[in-house]
RNA sequence: CGAGGUGUAGUGUAACGGCUAACAUUCCUGUUUUGGGAACAGGCGACUCCGGGUUCGAAUCCCGGCACCUCGACCA
């Protein structure tokens, strides 16, 4: 993409009603634009980094059977009474309206029953099970008070999975490929080195529920840290009794805060039971289908690399989520600079490879720069008279002080 | 929802109860410039959050509302 086609422009000043880190950045380089408390519209690069990360748990969701599908925001009183979940001294978080014949309608704050309800349709035998839908989806919850920029929201983009399964044996058994699968999301998006499996609650059908949370001040969790042995325990259940059931010491534990990117839940028959969710076995038998849910917050996610992987000049994206994988800078408007820099645009576009080229004729260079760093793409490539007069261009890492000449061929093997 | 704070051009800030609401930046025009947010000149842009009140006079004081931020409560 051509910069100047961009229409976003970046912003020296911070604003001024927004005190979180990832807000601020993401704001300033023009990533997201703030519609009200708790409400970000993504902006041209904002959605690029968010297509990323919905690519990247698509493909581990899809490796461990999941399939996709997309389910409504609409969704009738009718299913969620009965789970009783309609009702608002049950939930008080729904945005609800009325149809124009007077029928209720709430918009999703989460999605068991709608799961539930439409698997029903479809499952009989035991032959049908497992089944493992997913879908990504706009979620609403009417918060008392939304805060942290985009990482808690009143309206937020989130992938849910929910398993449906024939046994406890068969629950469990995707329960762990789901572990894994989420492990792999969070090093893919660059911040595996910083997120831990947490023990948390885990209600009615399981001793526990398994977050993964990441260390950031920014976070408001609390969790109590082994860091030998990765895992936490969140402070919501901590207690000497927990401590000796999950094998942890005290003295090995340190508390840190941080922020919740992913949480994977056993519900038993919980939703399944309400909705007479059931199979019937080899023997002919009717069984209650076992469910599960496994949910990531995409914008939240998007936050978190920002709050853990930004410096005083910008972000800094790692490679698996970057708007672009490189940031092409012309200096002036010398014909020969404009020119090759054309060409090497064109070039590594046709091969494929995401390109940013800041054409912009009249900006100096030290606002390209800036510019550059703000947005935080990992690659800066700079032609400019000096490397055609040199030959070569040159390339500086995000993450590097220093630039160096490289060759076309060196830059096209990268 | 409880407590505290803040609302002034797109953005960031200033203005004693008193002149045409100022400055920087963004944006537009022109000249000059081009390796870390360049220089000069000129210009556009504000019902000072909304409603009421006090006053000869309100961005400024008072009341009510709304919005935003923070702490807490809440939170699969």
């Amino acid at each position: 993409m051509k910069q100047s086609l961009l229409f976003t422009k970046t912003q020296r000043e911070s604003p001024s009603d927004e005190v979180s880190l990832n807000a601020e950045l993401l704001i300033k380089a023009g990533y997201v634009y703030k519609e009200m408390s708790g409400v970000y519209s993504f902006l041209p690069l904002g959605l690029r980094v968010l297509k990323k990360i919905e690519g990247i748990i698509r493909e581990e969701m899809n490796r461990i059977g999941g399939t996709e599908m997309k389910t409504s925001i609409f969704q009738s009183k009718d299913v969620w009474d009965k789970t009783g979940r309609w009702d608002d001294s049950v939930v008080d978080i729904w945005f609800k309206t009325k149809l124009k014949n007077g029928g209720d309608l709430g918009l999703s704050f989460t999605n068991e029953e709608a799961y539930a309800n439409i698997l029903k349709q479809h499952i009989n035998s035991y032959k049908d099970l497992p089944a493992y839908p997913y879908d990504f989806k706009e979620i609403f919850r009417n918060e008392a008070r939304s805060k942290s920029g985009i990482l808690r929201g009143r309206e937020f983009f989130w992938k849910a999975l929910y398993s449906f399964s024939k046994d406890e044996e068969e629950h469990n058994i995707f329960y762990e490929k789901a572990k894994e699968a989420y492990k792999n999301i969070f090093k893919r998006v660059g911040i595996g080195h910083l997120t831990y499996l947490t023990f948390a609650s885990g209600g009615t059908f399981s001793k526990y529920s398994h977050e993964f949370q990441t260390l950031t001040g920014a976070g408001e969790d609390t969790i109590y840290l082994d860091e030998n042995r990765g895992l936490a325990i969140n402070k919501e259940i901590y207690d000497e009794e927990e401590l000796k059931f999950l094998g942890l010491k005290k003295e090995d534990l340190i508390e840190k805060k941080s922020i919740e990117v992913g949480n994977i839940f056993s519900l038993g028959t919980k939703f399944t039971e309400p909705f007479n969710l059931i199979y019937k076995d080899k023997d002919g038998r009717e069984k209650l289908v076992i469910m599960g849910s496994y949910g990531i917050g995409l914008g939240r996610l998007m936050g978190t690399v920002v709050e853990v992987l930004s410096d005083d000049k910008g972000i800094i994206w790692p490679e698996s989520i970057a708007p672009f994988k490189i940031h092409l800078l012309s200096l002036g408007k010398d014909e020969k600079v404009l020119q090759e820099a054309e060409n090497l645009y064109k070039e590594l576009t046709q091969k494929g490879i995401e390109v940013l080229y800041d054409d912009r004729e009249d900006v100096s260079a030290g606002e390209k720069f800036a510019d550059s760093d703000l947005m935080g793409i990992p690659f800066r490539v700079i032609i400019s008279n000096r490397t055609v007069t040199e030959g070569g261009y040159e390339l500086k890492k995000r993450t590097e002080e220093k630039e160096r000449i490289v060759k076309r061929e060196e830059l096209f093997k990268l």
